[in-house]
Order: structure tokens, then C-alpha cells, then sequence
DNA sequence: TGTACATCAGTGAACGCGCGTTCACTGATGTAC
DNA sequence: TGTACATCAGTGAACGCGCGTTCACTGATGTAC
């Protein structure tokens, strides 16, 4: 009974371990040995736990896209349409996320690897991505412009936080950077006016 | 004589597989072993020609954006601003772009790759983009909103656009992909408008 | 023009390193009697 | 309750592999006389 939670214990460290790791370094960065010592563990004893280090960061990521999607919520619970949305671009889109170790959310760290990932490792990327999807589409049917376009509109504002943290971190150091950011939370809030 | 010019056409062979490699794998796909296969050479040759992989991939960056350049704007040389605007959208936003082999453009397919490496990469990817931003934004300022915005609407355009194809490729195969394009164009096409 | 030598682009094998993965082992926890 | 044994989470060293990089060598091209 004490050895079963004990396993469990370890099984959350390394996932947990994991899941900020793949945030910190990405997906290559975030190598077995690194994540058993975050979890205070040897890499050998890492097979006992995960079939292998694509199974494991297939977990962490959705670990990962919960914790993210938390944080990014916190507070608005009972925050009118607009607002929440607006909050929420505002959140996501500046320049503590960009430089921020591990960053906020998963998506813009490992958008290039999950495109040469295979096909698996893509859906967990898209599940993660539609579930970012759903929760803002729902808040931006209740908009005066109305459901109809509601889903295409809550794509873009993704798209528009993803693609501007993805390149305002591309380019952290140098001048275009912040012009990113303040284009891409601009390009955000566009598309809540009506 | 005769040696300088093959040496030459060897380093030219050389940066044309790599720029072209570095858009079909990212920056750790492209092996300097495939680079030089790709050029008729052998892997040994290589340090003959650049100081480092590094150096080599930053040669092939630069290359592969002027080459991206050249495709996107060609023919568009007498279009009106809001035509030659639209045109690259919708030439950038396409499914063909997202599943070529290599893909038209280098910066979505190493926008992680970028954001993981040292400040000098990340420079190099920087001026690529920059370069891409002041010739949007040279048109864009003869649209009727005028010069003011002229700068940040560009910028947005290319990030609904490069981060509307990073995503894309990311969720590759998955339903979501096709919806990602559909709105990166509209989010695109919305600021040409007035 | 012909011969001996120098140059140098490119070869191919090797090196070191980091990684994912395997495996024989250990030592603490739990079980049987 | 105490003793002998079984289980099993975790250890630590090793393996194979791919990569960037190095280096002694080759053979064709160019030069000197």
C-alpha cells in the first residue's frame, strides 16, 4: 500500500517534472536524464514508469495545456464576454510570456517540432489546440456579432497570441520583437471589437 | 583558375542544399551529412568550405528568405497595393503551402528552432523577418488608412500569415488544420481592408 | 615541349559527445508461517 | 512477535546510434625549369 503510493507519487513528479521541462527547453531540450533529476530520480528507473520519452511528453504536453489554460482563466469566472476575452489577449500576449523560463504555455515552444512530428504527436498538439479553441469560442458566441462566426474568430485571436509569442520569442533580443508583440495584441483585440 | 571557379560552384551547391534542406527538416534535420550528399560531396569537405554548421545555417537562411521572396512577389510588380497585399496572403495561406516539400517559406518551419538558439541566430532570423515586414509595409502605406498604421498592419499580416502556416503544419492531418488556414486568411485579409 | 614538383579540393575513416534505452543489481517494504 | 523469504521501485553502468568535427591521405590541376 506504501510502495503503491509511493510509485504514484514519483509517476506525478516526473510527469509534473516533465510538463515544465518540454515548456523550459522543448520538446528536444527536455531529455530523459534531465526530467528524472528534476524528479529527484535516476534515468534508469524511468522505463518503470513510461514506455518510452514520446509517451511521456505526449502526457506532459496535455499536463502541460491544463496548467496553461488555468492560469490563463483565473479570475474571470463571472467576467462579461468581452472582457474575458480581452483579458485573456492581454494575459497571454506580452512580454513576461515571451521571456518568461518555463513560459506560460506549451503551444509556441513546440509549434515547429510538433510539425515534424508524426502524425500521433500532431493530434496531441491539435487536441491541445482545440481545446484553447472551444473554451474561447463559447464566450465569443455570447458577442453582439453573435455564434455565426464565432469559432473563426476564436482561431484567429489564437492564432494571433500563438504566432506573435512564437516570433516575439523568435526574435527576443532584437528591436522587432516588442513591434510583434504590440502588432500581435493589436491584431488580438481587433477581432473582440465589434 | 579552373580550381577557384570549382570551388566556387562546390560552395554554391553546397549553400543551395542547405537553404533547402534547412525548409524541408528545421535546423537539426538538416545534418551537414545530408547537406553535402545533397551537394554531389562527402561530409569531410565540408569544413573546407564553412567554419561551423552554424555558419553555414545562417548563410542558408538569408539565401532561403531572398529565394521565398522572389516566389512570393513574383509578377506582382505593377498590382495595385490592395491586390499585391491580398495576393501574398492568399499565396502564403494555402494548403499546398502547408504540406509542400519544402515548404515555401523558412520562417515557420524554424520558429522554434530560432527561439531556442543564441542571440546571433536569432538576429539572423530577425532581419529575415524584418526584411519581409518593410517590403509589406512600403504598400500597405499606399493603402487609404495611410502611412500611420502602416508598420504594424504589416507586421500582423505576416504574423496571421507565418503563424497561421506554423499552426497549420503543427496540427498537420487533423481536422482543425483546414479551420486554421480558413481564419489565418480572413484574419490576413481583415486588415487589408479599410 | 616534357619532366619533376607543389598545391589543394575533396575523401573516408575516426573521434568525442549526448542521447534514448536496456539490464543486472540493490535495499527497503511487505508477506508467510 | 520473530524470522526467512518474496517483491519491486529505483540505481548506475553500459550499449548503440547519430551527430558535428578532425585529420591523414589522394589524385587531379597547375607551376617551374
Amino acid at each position: 500500500m506504501n510502495r503503491e503510493r509511493q510509485r504514484a507519487a514519483s509517476h506525478e513528479r516526473i510527469l509534473s517534472a516533465a510538463a515544465r521541462l518540454l515548456r523550459e527547453r522543448g520538446l528536444q531540450g527536455a531529455t530523459v536524464g534531465s526530467v528524472m533529476a528534476r524528479a529527484d530520480l535516476t534515468v534508469g528507473g524511468f522505463y518503470a514508469h513510461f514506455r518510452s520519452k514520446r509517451a511521456l511528453m505526449a502526457s506532459a504536453f496535455s499536463r502541460a495545456s491544463e496548467h496553461t489554460k488555468g492560469a490563463l482563466l483565473a479570475g474571470l469566472e463571472n467576467a462579461a464576454p468581452e472582457t474575458w476575452l480581452r483579458t485573456i489577449v492581454r494575459r497571454y500576449v506580452t512580454p513576461e510570456h515571451r521571456d518568461a523560463n518555463p513560459p506560460l504555455c506549451a503551444l509556441p515552444v513546440t509549434i515547429s517540432d510538433a510539425a515534424r512530428a508524426g502524425r500521433s504527436d500532431r493530434q496531441v498538439y491539435a487536441d491541445a489546440f482545440g481545446r484553447f479553441v472551444t473554451a474561447l469560442e463559447q464566450r465569443a458566441g455570447d458577442l453582439p456579432r453573435g455564434r455565426r462566426a464565432a469559432r473563426e474568430r476564436a482561431i484567429g485571436l489564437l492564432i494571433a497570441c500563438v504566432g506573435g509569442v512564437a516570433l516575439a520569442r523568435a526574435t527576443r533580443g532584437t528591436p522587432i520583437s516588442d513591434e510583434i508583440l504590440a502588432s500581435a495584441r493589436r491584431l488580438g483585440e481587433r477581432l473582440i471589437e465589434p
